[in-house]
DNA sequence: TCTGAAATCTTACGAATTGTTACAAGTGGC
DNA sequence: GCCACTTGTAACAATTCGTAAGATTTCAGA
C-alpha cells in the first residue's frame, strides 16, 4: 500500500487545511470535502483508506453517513465531533467508527491514531507469503496457484501483482487509478490496456467465466473488486 | 471467536472490578491483574484476545510493557492512564498501542471501544451487503439479483446505485432532485433521461408490468416510492 | 368525458470503457 | 543461438450507459 489516503469531511476549512497540512507531512495522501453530496461522490472514482467524519454536517446526518462508511466501503472511519458525551461516543464506535476523536483536538494525536489504525490493519496481512481464498491457495514464493485438488499452476511476476492487489484488499473497490500506480505503470499511457490483459489472464488462470466472473468483478468507470474471503497463513 | 478474552492490569482494585463487571455483561471473559509479573506469568497459559494496561503500574515501565505486548502478542493493547497530555498519548499509541482512554473513564466506553476493535479484526473479509424484499435477494457485493427460484441475473453498477437508493428508503418518496443528486447527475441537464433509462431498465430486470409497475410506482411531478418491505442483512 | 400540454417511458443508437485475441519484443536457461 | 516463457501493444469484440426522439401516460381544464 503506497501513501494511504485519508479524506476529511468537515466543513470548516480551518479544520480541514489543519488536518491535511498535519496528514501530509506524516505522509499520508489527503482529499477534503466540505459536504457529504461532495465526498459521497468522490467514492465512485477513489478508494480511501482512512475517512476522517465531522458528525456536525450541513447537508446530512453524520451518523447515518459513517454508519454506510463502515459498512459499505471497507475503509477504517474515524469521528471528529464538537459532542464530547459518553453516549454520543459509544453510539458512534457502535454504528461502526473505529474511533471517536473529541475537539478540540491536536493533529498530532490524529495522525497517531490513524497510524494505530492502519498498522493493525495491515500487520494481518503483510510478511506472509501464502494466501487461502474459495478453494484456492496462492503461493507468492513460488509462484504457484493451487486448486482445491492439489494442482498446481504457475504464474507470473506481472500476474502475481494484480492478485497480491486482490488478495490484500478483498471485497472493496480498486481503482483503475490506484492500481496502475501500484503496478508501475509510471507513465499514465495506453497501460491500461496492459493492466486489462493482465487481468484478463488472471481471471483465466482462476478458471473465471468471462460471460459472468465470480472472484474479480469489473466495476464500469471505476475499477475492480475481488470477492471471496481471503485469509494469509501467518 | 467465542466470548472473546480481555485481561485488565491496573493496581486498583476498586477499578479492575468496575471493568470486569462491565466487561463480563458485555459478554467477555475477564482476567484481572494488579502486577505485571502476574499478569506476564499468566501470558504462558491464556492467550488474551484484548489486554487493558493501565500506565501506572508498581513494579514495571508500562509502556516498555505496551511496546512489547504489541510486537509479540498479536494482541488488541489498550492503554488506561490518568496521564492525560497528548503527548503522552501519542507515544503511547507510537509505541505499539491500539487504543487510549484517559481516567476516569466510562465504563460503557471502554466496551464500545474493544468492540470496535474486534469487529475491525474480523470484517476484514465479512462485508456482506444483501437485502431482502418481495421475494428478490440483491446482492450488492456481487453485484447479483436472485429471483425466488435461486436464479440470478447480474445489474451493472448505475442500476445498483438506483437499486440501492430505493431500497434504503423503502415506502418514501424519492423526489428526482434528490435522486439525481445521490447518482452523481452532476452535469444537471438532459440527466433526467439518463435517470428514467437506469429506472427503466431496472424495472425491467425486476420483471415490473410497464402498464402496472408492483415495485418502483411513479409520482408523477414528483418522484418514485418503493414499495415492498426490504430486509438488510448486514 | 374530451383534449392538449407536460411529464415520463421506451427504444435505438453511439461514444466511451473494458475484454480478448494475436503478435512481437524482451528475457533467461541450456 | 535456440527455445520456452513473459509481457506489452495493437486491433477488434463486447459491454455499459448516456442521449435523442417518438410513444405513452398523467393531469388540468373545458
Amino acid at each position: 500500500m503506497t501513501e494511504p489516503l485519508v479524506t476529511i469531511l468537515d466543513d470548516e476549512p480551518e479544520i480541514r487545511s489543519m488536518l491535511a497540512s498535519a496528514l501530509n507531512e506524516a505522509g499520508f495522501k489527503t482529499m477534503g470535502f466540505a459536504r457529504a453530496t461532495e465526498f459521497e461522490a468522490s467514492l465512485r472514482t477513489a478508494t480511501p483508506d482512512v475517512c476522517l467524519v465531522d458528525l456536525g454536517l450541513p447537508d446530512r446526518d453524520g451518523l447515518t453517513l459513517v454508519h454506510q462508511l463502515a459498512l459499505e466501503q471497507g475503509a477504517i472511519v474515524i469521528i471528529i465531533s464538537g459532542r464530547a458525551q459518553v453516549q454520543d461516543r459509544v453510539t458512534g464506535l457502535e454504528l461502526g467508527a473505529d474511533d471517536y476523536i473529541i475537539k478540540p483536538f491536536d493533529p498530532s494525536e490524529v495522525v497517531a491514531r490513524i497510524r494505530a489504525r492502519l498498522r493493525k490493519d495491515k500487520s494481518a496481512n503483510t510478511t506472509s507469503t501464502t494466501a487461502h481464498f474459495e478453494g484456492w491457495i496462492a503461493h507468492f514464493d513460488r509462484y504457484m496457484l493451487e486448486n482445491d485438488n492439489g494442482q498446481e499452476t504457475p504464474f507470473s511476476h506481472a500476474e502475481g501483482e494484480v492478485l497480491r492487489l486482490f488478495l490484500e484488499s478483498p471485497k472493496r473497490l480498486i481503482s483503475r487509478a490506484h492500481m496502475q500506480e501500484t503496478l508501475g505503470g509510471a507513465a499514465g499511457e495506453s497501460f491500461d490496456r496492459a493492466m486489462d490483459v493482465r487481468i484478463s489472464r488472471l481471471r483465466t488462470k482462476l478458471n473465471e467465466d468471462p460471460k459472468n466472473p465470480q472472484l474479480i468483478k469489473t466495476i464500469y468507470g471505476a475499477g475492480y473488486i475481488f470477492l471471496g474471503d481471503v485469509n494469509w497463513e501467518r
